[in-house]
DNA sequence: CCCACTTGACCCCACTTTTAACCACTTCTC
DNA sequence: GAGAAGTGGTTAAAAGTGGGGTCAAGTGGG
């Protein structure tokens, strides 16, 4: 398993980096105002997964998601039974976005519900991918939790 | 066989996923939309393929049925009986499938009772090709493969 | 063997809902 | 102060859905 976790880390060495965090509100449309710095040409696509439970919601391009995708097919340590499963997951939790010429992303009614994006949001960056957190839940995972917070950065391997 | 079912699920070797899920109803001609996003082309072609045991259906384009098809052929590893019997079953269950304009599949009755394909269905997204199911029956398989999926998910770091 | 009737597939039209494109204004930054 | 970035709201277009009409293939009877 533990093939899998070094496979993921070294996909994409090109990868688009994130640097930073933004707070930003999101209306009530559910549009999100993706920073200018971040953006890289007009009528961008997103891919949009929402972590396991619902902790947050990952953002990445297509590109990022078909490598994750790929990576995932192609592990050799784990079943093909647990593979075909998982692909499954990540597929069905998946879903596309795009941006509008104002840059902003509109997201899923449903998703903001389940993770709790009203108002103000957390953008934070990543390596090929960046985090949309309820603000709030930011605050304390980043700042009041920072050992529960090392230690889900250790897993992810931020 | 084993390796038949490996050796199917690592080929696509072209990039296109079907991100997401949907719910649609299906109607009472068996109609089902295929969501905008995942269309290609007007009076696009489908092959309707049922899982093994009806528990989804299977919907791929002819290329990715085809590239399925001679990836069996040309496998090794296993023997030459097993193979033809493999690509028989292939063959003879899979099915032609023409969207309208509108974007709907017209489905089988006799697959449509099989797997139970009535009213609510859930299309679930995939790598090369999307999958069909009962709502019902997606909803528990979903759940209650859950657990795996994140013991899966935390060493992938998603 | 041909004709009439039935059945079902397919195509198109009309309506509703959802989505995304666009415009205008405010705020921030340099 | 100027230009870029961010925000709010309206409008137009596309997606989804239901239903009806038409044509073609299949079927049975004369």
């Amino acid at each position: 398993m533990d093939q899998l976790h070094l496979r993921m880390d070294s996909l994409s060495p090109h990868q688009h980096f994130y640097a930073g965090e933004f707070r930003h509100s999101i209306d009530e449309k559910n549009r999100i105002t993706v920073p200018s710095r971040w953006r890289r040409d007009e009528a961008e696509e997103f891919i949009l997964l929402p972590e396991a439970n619902h902790l947050f919601l990952l953002v990445m391009s297509p590109e990022e998601f078909g490598g994750m995708s790929s990576a995932v097919e192609s592990n050799q340590a784990v079943s093909a039974h647990d593979r075909r499963i998982f692909l499954r997951h990540l597929h069905s939790r998946a879903q596309h976005g795009i941006a509008d010429r104002q840059g902003r992303l509109v997201l899923p009614e449903e998703l903001c519900r389940k993770i709790g994006l009203k108002d103000e949001v957390a953008l934070v960056g990543g390596r090929g991918r960046f985090e949309i957190w309820n603000l709030h839940r930011w605050k304390r995972a980043h700042e009041e939790e920072t050992p529960t917070y090392q230690h889900v950065a250790n897993v992810i391997g931020l």
